[in-house]
DNA sequence: CTATTGATGGTC
DNA sequence: ACCATCAATAGG
């Protein structure tokens, strides 16, 4: 079993500086942890979305480079985490090279440390706001005490499922992409809003 | 079970 | 005006 406190082995930089796609199906089964004031809150990743970079018109660094997507167009290796519809927020792992606007959002954890367990982590929003993570944390490095990941088993490919990226229907063809890969059966994926009919 | 809506605020 | 959401509510 993986260490899952904040000594565990970290993911380092040449992970993240990698296509997202690739980075979103390695991330299935890796350890979010996050610094609380009463310890480590962590939660195993199960749920994922590539935003492949600026030409993907599901992705914000498609409106360019701007104060709120300055981060995701940095080396990756660093947190992204946005505020939404007035009350959540979302957390992404920056990907690829400098220059590169590319992220994964983590979409939803299986609750582990400093966390009943119980506890909704399915949903981005939801996942923020058990794990405590906020835009205090944008901009940070993914190799830092407050906010990291530690490595863990791969998910074997035949529990991978891919689909549609979930509420991006203005993108386009690209909403269409199957960028959003989660775990088979696992009882922590968010759901997500009714699928397009085709 | 599905569908709808209100809360709420940053971005552009 | 638009949104990479969620919880509460109404309806079948």
């Amino acid at each position: 079993m993986a260490q899952r406190n904040g000594q565990g082995n970290r993911l380092a930089l040449p992970f993240y500086q990698r296509p997202a796609l690739t980075v979103a199906r390695e991330l299935l089964g890796k350890v979010l942890v996050v610094a609380g004031e009463a310890g480590w809150r962590s939660g195993r990743i199960v749920e994922t979305e590539a935003y492949v970079g600026a030409h993907d018109l599901a992705c914000h660094a498609a409106k360019g480079r701007t104060a709120r997507t300055e981060v995701m167009f940095g080396p990756g290796g660093h947190a992204y985490v946005y505020f939404i519809y007035g009350m959540h927020f979302c957390f992404n792992a920056v990907t690829g090279p400098e220059g590169e606007a590319a992220a994964v959002l983590v979409r939803a954890v299986e609750p582990l440390d400093g966390l009943p367990a119980d506890a909704r982590t399915d949903g981005p929003g939801r996942l923020c706001r058990q794990l405590g993570i906020t835009r205090a944390h944008n901009g940070l490095s993914l190799l830092s005490d407050a906010l990291h990941l530690v490595d863990a088993p791969p998910v074997p490919e035949a529990r991978v499922e891919r689909g549609p990226r979930v509420g991006v229907d203005y993108a386009g063809v690209w909403a269409r992409e199957p960028f959003r890969l989660w775990v088979r059966d696992s009882r922590h994926v968010s759901r997500g809003p009714p699928r397009p009919a085709r």
